[in-house]
DNA sequence: CGGCAAATGTGCGGTACCGTACATTTCCTG
DNA sequence: CAGGAAATGTACGGTACCGCACATTTGCCG
């Protein structure tokens, strides 16, 4: 596997870093295909890879004992897989796996934490995308305890459509269902109603956003505060 | 005001440094004492202090520009109000006030800053504590979408419980709605409810726990990971 | 100690969403 | 191209919680 250059590089981490942070991982950046499903991190077992992603996006769930199970954030090439490495702790108790195929670099963690103690400036930029992902799972919590559906499916669409290459995004209602915490048929019936709106087109497997401007007025103001503050720590998404 | 000695400090974080970190701090740590309403961090203002708890519980707020607030999580000596600073970031969309009055050492942002710099070992636990506090957030986004009111009271109540001396708490309907994101009399019947099982006794402005155990019960599994994880990543609560 | 604001109790109609069930459509695969 | 599984549409009773309104109680302060 060669090693990639900066320049051809999409995950948005990897592209903001001085030639010289990015010439320290380089060598051990590992490209590879990540397929639907995958699982990148298991609740509470050791973290072998952090992830950058090229493309596709992760979910990342919160689970209880009993089995109930919700999303609490996802990254796209805006971050990567694997904060608590950042943080220096080496498993969690949250799964993240690849909700929307794609690909990233990995990096083995024993050789991101050596990365890590060499460059301060890595180290920083990395910190301050676990501050703004953090602000993401804050909205989030806010979302699910205060907007109806209807609002919180228009962000959660947001923010995916945020992290893929053109408008379609392949998702089942079942999943997404599973993403909200929610019953599979109010999602459904949310669904249906945006696409009577003509603000999304749905086909089996798939959904089409049509019109992202009214998506963002259905969604109000659950979002927009966690992409600004991305904005602000790291810069532009795209 | 005198500096503080690490033997009498009582919070967790400070007792758990080493010497020679706990005195890299100690000439800057300022013992302050932290009233019911104090605003320790204004959204989109620069931090000026971190505030390490000795007493009280923090709550920190999201917020929409609309006027929703929810908390997403809650400190007392457990842990330090300002967690942005340790990810390198100067200010934060949310807010963070003071719940339960009680006292705190802060010391400047600035003259934090340095001591990481200078000491990877004092970085490394506060950026561990940054990790349990995630999983708490992530909890409380959790709980916020897929639990009822009455449990996620009893979560609420224990969080709440498990940072103060004694089982009193100073506590209004109306602010624990607030917290929860929900109709204050929704709060007035769901302690009504556990009263009635005498699992806590209300007075006007105060809940006291009677029976811890059977709370926990009530909970059910919308409390405990993030508590396991607290002291997995940094040590026992108490 | 009387008056007042804050805190609490309670009621009522409305609605968002749930659990469950089942029919229908679509795609894939043999 | 038939058969089956996955995905989607839809229906219905039930419930948790809402918004709002108003009465009652409690503690405090003049």
């Amino acid at each position: 596997m060669s090693d990639p250059t900066q320049s051809s590089v999409r995950n948005r981490l990897l592209a903001k870093l001085c030639p010289e942070d990015f010439n320290l991982l380089k060598p051990h950046l590992e490209l590879v295909p990540l397929n639907r499903g995958d699982v990148l991190i298991t609740p509470n077992q050791p973290i072998e890879y952090v992830y950058f992603l090229e493309a596709g996006i992760t979910s990342i769930i919160a689970n209880t004992a009993s089995g109930r199970r919700i999303e609490i954030g996802l990254t796209g090439r805006d971050g990567l897989a694997g904060t608590p490495v950042l943080l220096g702790v080496d498993s969690t108790p949250h799964e993240t796996f690849m909700q929307i195929g794609g690909s990233g670099l990995r990096i083995e963690t024993e050789r991101l934490r050596q990365a890590l103690r060499q460059s301060s400036s890595l180290h920083s930029l990395l910190l301050r995308y676990v501050q703004a992902f953090t602000i993401q799972t804050s909205h989030t919590a806010l979302s699910n305890g205060s907007h109806r559906i209807e609002e919180r499916l228009a962000r959660w669409l947001l923010m995916c459509h945020d992290r893929v290459d053109g408008d379609d995004l392949a998702l089942t209602h079942e999943f997404i269902a599973l993403m909200l915490g929610v019953r599979r048929a109010s999602v459904t019936e949310a669904l249906k109603i945006l696409e009577e709106r003509e603000i999304i087109q749905t086909n089996r497997g798939n959904i089409v956003v049509l019109d992202r401007l009214r998506l963002e007025e259905t969604a109000g103001d659950s979002y927009g505060v966690p992409e600004a503050e991305y904005e602000r720590l790291i810069g532009s998404f795209r």
